[in-house]
DNA sequence: TGGGGTTAT
DNA sequence: ATAACCC
């Protein structure tokens, strides 16, 4: 279940390959030969890959002739993102529609409400990086974190010291630094920076899309410096020049970590810049924050982030949207509920798990505070429809629309006046198997003793049981 | 601001 | 269930 590495025995670890113990007081000499990066987080490779405006990729390769047009995909009254053609046109990600005609009228738009292309497109990706590296971590639709530090290894185990000094990064080097080819970390960062290449590489032969990357030691850095060149470059941090990467962020909301809330309480303090956060008084901050956050804010505004790469897998839930002006009649919900859950019950029928608890959100119109005051009610589904998730979908959807209508009374007073601006149905709690282990006696039990069972599956789980003979 | 996602409390 | 974070 671990996903770290292997503990490994090799005692093939080359002297010139560990790290310089730089300060000495802090490195304890390991008692064996152990995987560097087991031993010590401080020199892992994270690769950071960030596709350039995703959804706008995506629709230019749906239909290649918007590719050298200025393009904007929309979705309601806002362009969420565009390509750089249209970016030289002065449009940015999230201007309004209004805005963005105003500054180019003849600028082509697409509409971006169903994410379905753009998903799938995604996965592919991520599967696609896994194919090198099994530590992979997703972060929206267009971006991965890849812990590339064993792959590191491996190549420099293959490497003879001599031909050290003619390694070659790839791509940038922050600030220019020189690469000190005496330095075991500049040497890791520098063979990182050509497995990012190879990868960038590979996404674009295998699914025809550009993208940038970041090389550091941890993922905060990685991120960082992934966004320095940026179409569709690639640059590396060497550790020097890590403290100018954290000073030229204009502001400490742009710290991947630092949030809204964050930032206002920390310009309640005072702070406005990096140097600020660094310099400010750990204990009064940790009065703030308390203890666990104060230091790892902190931490972050030094550019140390112990943070794992954690693989995703396959999603924990599967939610469907819609924002409206104005939704207020028990009706037009339940028909809202209907579309959203027969869009769900498609794509958990895809991937093949059975939610175990269901979800909804609401927004209600407020003309204060306007953005972000959702509520949600869930509640588990019944077995008994936990069950009928894979077959006909006539007779889960509606069982469901009622229990999502029970949750939507539990938040609205349906006798009073109501204005939704948006619904939301999730599920989550996502499970394999209806129940059961597979192989266990009960698998094959509670299946075909089921009353609706088909003979396709019934065929279908004497093959597996037969060991896939055929 | 969209239409999604995640983890922590 | 909410609140924070990310895109």
């Amino acid at each position: 279940m671990e996903p770290s590495p292997p503990p490994a025995q090799d005692d093939e670890d080359e002297d010139w390959l560990r790290p310089q113990p730089g300060g000495g007081a802090a490195a304890p000499a390991p008692r064996h030969s152990r995987s560097l990066s087991a031993r010590n987080t401080a020199c892992r490779v994270i690769v950071h890959i960030d596709l350039d405006c995703f959804y706008a990729q995506v629709e230019m390769i749906r239909n290649p002739e918007l590719r050298d047009k200025p393009l904007g995909v929309q979705q309601k009254n806002y362009v969420v993102t565009c390509n750089y053609e249209a970016r030289r046109l002065g449009i940015k990600k999230l201007m309004s529609v209004r805005d963005a005609k105003e500054k180019f009228p003849q600028l082509t738009l697409v509409n971006g409400e169903d994410l379905t292309q753009y998903r799938e497109m995604s996965y592919k990706v991520t599967d696609l990086l896994e194919e090198f590296c099994p530590l992979v971590e997703r972060l929206g639709f267009d971006e991965n974190f890849l812990d590339i530090t064993e792959i590191v290894e491996k190549r420099l185990k293959r490497l003879q010291q001599s031909e050290c000094c003619r390694i070659c990064v790839s791509g940038h080097v922050y600030n220019n630094q020189a690469i000190d080819f005496h330095d075991t970390m500049h040497i890791r960062l520098v063979v990182g920076s050509q497995i990012a290449e190879e990868l960038r590489e590979a996404v674009h032969a295998r699914l025809g899309l550009t993208g940038c990357a970041g090389v550091a030691s941890n993922k905060l850095l990685a991120k960082l410096v992934s966004g320095t060149f940026k179409p569709n470059q690639q640059t590396v941090l060497l550790p020097e020049s890590c403290q100018d990467l954290i000073c030229n962020l204009e502001h400490i909301n742009k710290v991947p970590g630092i949030g809204y809330k964050t930032t206002k309480r920390l310009e309640m303090l005072g702070l406005k810049s990096m140097c600020d956060l660094q310099a400010f008084p750990s204990a009064m901050l940790e009065k703030e924050f308390g203890v666990s956050t104060a230091q790892r804010i902190q931490k972050l505004s030094n550019g140390e982030d112990d943070s794992p790469v954690t693989p995703s897998g396959p999603p924990q839930s599967f939610s469907e949207e819609d924002s409206f002006k104005k939704c207020s009649s028990e009706v037009q919900v339940k028909e809202k509920i209907k579309e959203l859950l027969d869009i769900l019950l498609d794509r958990i029928h895809k991937d093949g798990r059975k939610p175990h608890t269901v979800r909804l959100a609401i927004r209600q119109f407020s003309s204060t505070n306007k953005w972000f005051n959702r509520e949600s009610r869930q509640c588990p589904i019944p077995p008994y429809l936990i069950q009928k998730f894979g077959k006909e979908r006539s007779s889960v959807i509606s069982p469901l629309v009622d229990i999502v209508m029970k949750l939507f009374r539990k938040m609205i007073n349906v006798a009073l006046p109501f204005h939704l601006t948006l619904l939301s149905v999730c599920f989550s709690n996502l499970k394999d198997l209806p129940s059961s282990k597979k192989g266990s006696i009960g698998f094959y039990l509670t299946e075909v003793s089921s009353p609706s069972a088909s003979g396709k599956n019934v065929q279908e789980m004497e093959a597996v049981s037969q060991g896939q003979a055929s």
